[in-house]
DNA sequence: CTACCTGCAAACTTTTTGCAGTCAA
DNA sequence: TTGACTGCAAAAAGTTTGCAGGTAG
């Protein structure tokens, strides 16, 4: 996952400013493990802002997911993000139903597909879903509380 | 693909009422190769219903889906539905990016997958996207129109 | 200094809910 | 006949846009 400096850097290089609320964003990105709903991320950021706006959060959102310095997934409850993968390699998921932490996988099934009669490959999603050890374990325990996918971070 | 009878089945069997317009769904779905958002059905329905509204779609949709008559799939656009597959074995899918169709692949990655240390696995994903033969055709025809995913249907 | 960024307000889209009349079984 | 289904209206939720003042570079 990217660092914060690298999430800033992308963001400065493509002629952003970086200003406090960005800077911001980029750690909470950088620190957190899970997906991130709008939602999420607005209220991490409250915390911070008191006068903060919903609109700022989207604008934010869409312009660092289409500097790439965000992926922004599709779920049943709707869309999150988190910071883009750093492995410059091709990979897929392993993505933990609890906390919404990813694991890599390396191996990828497209290369043993067989693909029928003249389709033209675009692109491919392979994403494995269950509960990493974790919160297995956190779950056996007893306890209820979950790890929750927003982070403590020091601004 | 489930068929006409089948989700009308479907429906009468757990109790609902097979009204007019749920069974001109079923045949709409029935009939309709590739993935339909609430939007594609209510414009659809509303050429057969005069005094349409948008809230029996979204509930009838919900309903059907919640019977396991349709599969609901988020999409970068938003939610779309359509008929269960009637194959009863595991498989996945090409998915055409212009007109929606899907096609079964038998083979599942699942099986040759490491699973790192104590990750449970409860699902997994597996859909490929291109363009499927007819529409390339299509485009390499020079016609604009590409095959629409509504479907005419005789009431 | 200047263009970009932010908060505010409002619009817009998508989806859900309550209610009363209608209709399938 | 009766409970489920539908249309209507309105609300709720999620997202986008225009504008005027503030701020990074």
């Amino acid at each position: 996952m990217l660092k914060t400096e690298e999430i800033v850097q992308i963001m400065s290089k493509q002629g952003l400013r970086i200003t406090d609320q960005r800077r911001t964003l980029a750690k909470l990105f950088a620190e957190s493990a899970g997906y991130l709903s709008p939602k999420d991320v607005y209220e991490y950021m409250c915390q911070h802002y008191s006068g903060l706006s919903f609109d700022t959060v989207y604008r934010n959102l869409r312009v660092m997911q289409e500097l790439g310095a965000l992926e922004q997934i599709m779920f049943e409850e709707g869309v999150k993000f988190k910071a883009r993968c750093s492995e410059d390699h091709h990979h897929h998921h392993l993505i933990c139903l609890t906390c919404e932490k990813t694991y890599p996988i390396t191996f990828c099934p497209m290369k043993l597909t067989d693909v029928p009669d003249q389709f033209q490959v675009v692109k491919h999603k392979f994403e494995v879903f269950g509960y990493c050890k974790d919160c297995l374990a956190t779950e056996a325990e007893g306890l209820s509380v979950p790890s929750s996918t927003a982070v403590e971070i020091s601004k």
